[in-house]
DNA sequence: CTGCAACCTCAAGCTAAGTTGAGGTCAAGA
DNA sequence: TCTTGACCTCAACTTAGCTTGAGGTTGCAG
């Protein structure tokens, strides 16, 4: 009853498709973190397999690394996210995803009404309306607005 | 009758709303092209005011500054959009937002059936397929998947 | 002719989410 | 014991869309 427990860092690379150095890009960003070998290696639970596979899951939904962390920070220490947990989560992505649709419903409406107007004004032109941004929400790219 | 047609980078800025700093980064990017004063200022023609515009507003469609340069290209040398112009990209964004809608209500259904299972796997999830991406297509961030 | 604002050119920095590479260590089988 | 593959760290690069700063010029008003 040695090793049974705990998996190297290739071995959940195979296991989740993540390359591995994400996997230390993810330790470093703490949402992983692996106990050590005496030889300084690391060494991941296999509930880790599921800890990655919560943060792919979540990034497909929008979430940056940041927001996951948080997440995850806020379960009991060392534990995984339980049914309740990843419920709760879900319904908050369910609601982030609606907005994002509602957003582009009205931009389409209003590229609907520009269709045949030509107007390229900033002045006239509804489309451009400094308030909703499109794509990205955070900062990324550093925003135009301040 | 010298100066009239002419703009300085600063009369562009205020004008457009833009950043001086931006200005000369998209005259860098090839998307706009001004003259030079004797003294080397940047001399740009009052239609380059229409030509930030339509910079602004593609983007807010969605276009990064790589593809408003292509559209912006196509034009016949140095002239603005003309009405048919922009319909056309018009009708190509509006088709793209099509698109992101539907991807979006995709996610939303698997979501929703999600909620309240708590599979949490990868090989169960079927909010984990790899091939729709949710927010960025282009590279951006280098993508995970190869 | 002087002073100041507005302009100029680089170069470096920011964010996100990683990748790539150099140079070195660990562990296990032959 | 040797050799190979998996592992280690740390630094630098990638993309997009800019901003910020240093250090120097231009142009206009007084």
């Amino acid at each position: 009853m040695t090793q049974a427990n705990f998996i190297s860092i290739g071995q959940l690379a195979k296991r989740t498709g993540v390359a591995v150095s994400a996997i230390r890009f993810y330790e470093e960003k703490g949402l992983l973190h692996p106990l050590r070998t005496q030889g300084n290696q690391r060494k991941f639970l296999r509930g880790d397999i599921r800890r990655v596979s919560f943060i792919l899951i979540a990034q497909k939904l929008g979430l940056g690394l940041r927001e996951i962390e948080e997440q995850l920070a806020a379960l009991p220490e060392g534990r995984n996210p339980t049914l309740a947990d990843w419920q709760k989560i879900s319904r908050r992505m369910r609601h982030e995803i609606d907005e994002k649709i509602k957003l582009l419903n009205r931009t389409r409406n209003q590229l609907d009404q520009c269709i045949g107007c030509g107007c390229l004004s900033l002045q006239k032109c509804q489309l451009y309306n400094k308030d909703d941004r499109l794509g990205l929400k955070g900062p990324g790219p550093r925003a135009v607005l301040d």
